[in-house]
DNA sequence: TAAGCTTTGTGTCAAATTTACACTTTGCGA
DNA sequence: TCGCAAAGTGTAAATTTGACACAAAGCTTA
């Protein structure tokens, strides 16, 4: 027991969102540019703003998703709270956050969450502070304001970890994807090589792919076949997860 | 773009921590009897309290943890934050609030938290307002203060997850065990019947156990072979994982 | 229009892993 | 010494994995 008075933290809250998209070649996250104040030049971020009082965490961090970025109707799981006290103590975020925060000494709290969308069903409208919203290949993203690569970091880590334990695909591919275009989101994804021949085995047998009446047109080399995925056994899967692993 | 003015949550912040334990046989969560204060009877709760300025998360996690059950050292993973509004609102819960928080009608968000601990090291001292703290089997967990149930819920499923990707045991289990007791922990966590022999036979060729020159002594049937983790393996697949899953 | 380029798509075999399954052993207690 | 309770053990069939190379298709261009 402690006898000396402390304080009680009572902070803002506030949510950042991480959106994957696959463009059936590269990993992207859609990130704002936030915009540049005097001192401060331009910056990107992961859409994500402050939450109001009557709001739950998921549908704060969905309207905040909105209005920076136009993007709706997303589903986003949450990744985890993020509360360094020095989390916004870089000198650049501290001139910016002088411009547009009221108390920008305030501690912010910020709970992450991440999505995996198809970009072509989500054009990015910036609104609000996002001078510009955009896919950004996950591979260049080296430097974001305040924790955002940490988050970005713990938010593919969940990535990585969700693709041992459910299928992926279906909200990053379009209806009608090529085994090629599966197989190179889940190299992607693993961050390793996998045999074309193996993984085409696999994902047959799974069931979890059908193959559709139709091929690709105009390309210069033999046309792929179409697959879609089979909702039903999907849906199966994310349920009842995988029956293959350990025990 | 709103142009209505709202409020931006500002709330007080808690840190909750599931800790699991197994006595051999069963699974059990560290649990503290809130005290009563009038019109509302005792009612266990998650070890958990409001964390401080300049805290940051995971250490104000561990102070909770130490201030209200006295254990200490132990390493805490986030399951995530909870924050609805009405997580507090329960009447009983208000009526307890009211009589212990200077501002009981504030949100709060909560942190959780999710250990593996050995029972036998962690002699549970209770302090602060925990009357007691005590650990209670899993399965008769069926009421709990606030929104605490959830979080249980929410950390149980993390260590089904986590039991898929990662050997576990090391932190529940005494330094020499029998392969029995593990394989009881394993179906208790992943909640289904394994075979023994099969799970005999894993466990040894993971190489993740091996066994001592020492058997149990006293008991009514013949005695079992201890065994210790293999703890340079244990890390080993810690870090790198399984690699004998899907792809 | 033929040659070349690029990507698709396919099969097999050996090795490893999984699954299902039942009886003997050991030590204590009655 | 008999009975009880849990420990400990092996095998065979089926499935899954991992490694590996070449023909097919359609466009491009010379």
């Amino acid at each position: 027991m402690h006898s000396k008075k402390r304080h009680e933290l009572n902070p803002r809250v506030s949510a950042d969102c991480v959106i994957f998209g696959f463009d059936l070649n590269q990993l992207k996250v859609l990130l704002i540019e936030r915009e540049a104040v005097k001192g401060v030049e331009q910056c990107m971020a992961l859409p994500g703003d402050l939450i109001f009082e009557e709001e739950n965490l998921d549908m704060a961090a969905s309207r905040v998703l909105f209005e920076l970025t136009g993007l709706t109707e997303i589903y986003l799981e949450q990744v985890g709270a993020f509360g360094d006290p020095d989390r916004l103590t870089n000198p650049k975020d501290q001139l910016w956050l002088k411009e547009v925060r009221q108390n920008p000494d305030e501690r912010v709290i910020t709970v992450g969450y991440y999505s995996l969308v198809n970009m072509n069903n989500y054009i990015p409208q910036p609104s609000s502070f996002a001078k510009s919203a955009s896919w950004v290949p996950l591979e260049e993203i080296t430097e974001l304001a305040f924790d955002h690569l940490t988050i970005l970091h713990a938010a593919f880590a969940k990535l990585q970890e969700k693709i041992r334990i459910q299928p992926i695909g279906f909200n990053l591919l379009p209806e009608k994807f090529t085994l090629s275009q599966l197989h190179r989101l889940y190299e992607l994804i693993l961050g390793r090589e996998l045999d074309k021949r193996n993984f085409r085995r696999k994902m047959l047998k799974l069931n979890l792919v059908q193959s559709l009446e139709e091929r690709q047109e105009g390309v210069p080399h033999k046309p792929s076949q179409f697959f879609a995925f089979n909702v039903e056994k999907y849906n199966d899967l994310i349920l009842n997860g995988f029956d293959n692993f350990v025990f």
